[in-house]
DNA sequence: AATGAATGAGGATTCATTCAT
DNA sequence: GATGAATGAATCCTCATTCAT
């Protein structure tokens, strides 16, 4: 029981914070969306911040796991970048929630410590990543490309945000991989 | 007077959600760092979101006028593209306070149609602007390219709003610029 | 097993009672303290008044038995009105932990009406008693004589639950027993 | 106006207090029997406890000021311990509004370090002054006295709280003054 | 122009209590 | 006998906003 309040009760945040486009959302507002009174959501989470934090993780492993399962379907460096490109840009983390969830969990994280916290474990992985992939294509440049390339994914998402139009990852796959193939094409 | 107090409380207003790192500070909080009474930043604002819009135009005028300054002395259609990169990156912009404020003007996008639209404008604006120069340079390709050009920055200033280290605009522009360089080298 | 349970909650609430040094203890504290869960509390007690009436009788039969150990080894009047003065100080009442509950009850009391005829009782016996001891003594001063060595009795436990310092029941044995010699000198 | 509304607010504290019989009194309560909102009660004393600091302050300047009063004419060693017994029971003190709070105050400084500080101040005082009145007239005795003294006091407070009887405050200077003619006359 | 006084509305959090299992 | 699940009600506190001066 204990497990399906806490993930209805995560589910219910991220919708939430989607919905209002900030973190101004009340416990009473998660709790009704998942069904439950405020006073359980304190119950499981103990406080909002916990609550969003909690909401952080659960976004951060869902985009983990995407890059996991396309890094393991490759074998060359090359396809180990592109597979975190798509991987950003996957079904399951470009969907307008999730990435009005990523905005303002970069807000969450300029005050709260945990959250920030939270957040760098994943940039630190995602920059690792890159760099992996991106060294023996580019060698010295391996570390600004990957820069660059983790700027612009990020650049994309905060730009998603704003727009009215609905994402087209493939799209901005095509257009960051387009970067990605100019920086090796003068290493070739 | 008037434009004294107004562009006192405007800069409180943006140190006060620097420091905080999110909107979620109060009128007193901006009155008090602005030496003056919540009552007054009122009589002069109205409402809380009259005076982040005005923060948000002071923010853009600010970026406005930097492009305007290094769009005028360019000659050529790569030094136009050059002078918006270097804008963006100017003192006057790329400075913590200002980009702290930026990821929340984003936010505060997000729940305000007032503030989408002005955010809006700006967007257009720097578009409009790189596509112009763009156009000359890579021809059919000028509306990706100001796409990756305007999120690489986008990402950069997410980014940094997150870093701890401060700002090194150098680096910034020259990576931005490389990104620029390649695009065109195609086109050559 | 369920005077067991009930003898345990009992005294994990004279046992938080103290340590908050007020009656905003928690139902859920109680019941940690006690090794069981909130709901068992409830189920034994029904409410939370009816624990606090159950500690306070324990406090209460406590005093008691130790009165009537004392009174059953006194043979004169004047060993009588001692036993009573030494039970109130005796180690198993004067106790840190049962001073600062003394001193809960009293306010308990004053919103309770079942908490007040509790300590009602127990204030009548005790006065008889002393009465009872005081009249062969000093006849006619007897009932303010009792009152006189109540009050100090209660003043010395208030007093004691604001001290830092350990109680220290000789002392005021000896304190509340010069008054009493006192009394009796006047009228031998 | 702030002093109209905190002195308002403190006396709308004690009554309230009284009433209770517990500090179990919301900011609600006592704000609407001082005819304002909570908002204001908040905006003038910050936090619940504040508010029962300074109505604690207001109880034990009463005192002060009795006790200043009646040690102001008073000669003789005598007369001056006579006095502070006469200020104990007032009119201004031993009020049933005013024993209650006192009640209470004690549970207050079982929790709050800052309500220990305040009453631990009026204790010394009282201490002192009752010292400095007995040292001429028992000598060695007088640490003990005083601190029998006092205990009388303070238990026919806590005495009188529980009781349905309104105050008698002569027969309880007299219980008291009885008590410390006792004391001398065997210095005598 | 400027402010202190004042408040209604709302939010996070806590808690005694109930109930199904 | 024992508990986890669940909640309604209440509490402290904050805040944007208004208004009389």
């Amino acid at each position: 029981m204990e497990n399906i309040r806490r993930s209805d009760l995560v589910a219910a945040t991220i919708a939430a914070i989607a919905e209002t486009g900030s973190l101004d959302v009340t416990m009473r507002q998660i709790a009704k969306r998942a069904g439950v009174s405020s006073a359980l959501a304190h119950h499981y989470f103990g406080t909002k911040e916990q609550i969003f934090l909690s909401s952080m993780r659960h976004v951060l492993a869902l985009f983990g796991t995407e890059v996991q399962l396309l890094l393991g379907k490759s074998d060359t460096p090359r396809e180990r970048v592109e597979a975190i490109i798509r991987a950003s840009f996957a079904e399951s983390n470009f969907r307008q929630e999730i990435i009005s969830a990523w905005l303002n969990f970069y807000v969450q994280a300029q005050r709260s410590e945990a959250a920030a916290r939270l957040l760098n474990i994943y940039r630190s992985r995602l920059r690792s990543n890159l760099v992996y992939g991106l060294r023996p294509l580019v060698k010295d440049h391996a570390e600004p490309a990957a820069e660059g390339i983790a700027a612009m994914i990020d650049g994309i998402y905060v730009r998603q945000s704003l727009s009215r139009s609905s994402p087209d990852p493939e799209y901005m796959v095509a257009l960051v991989i387009d970067y990605f193939d100019r920086i090796c094409e003068q290493h070739r």
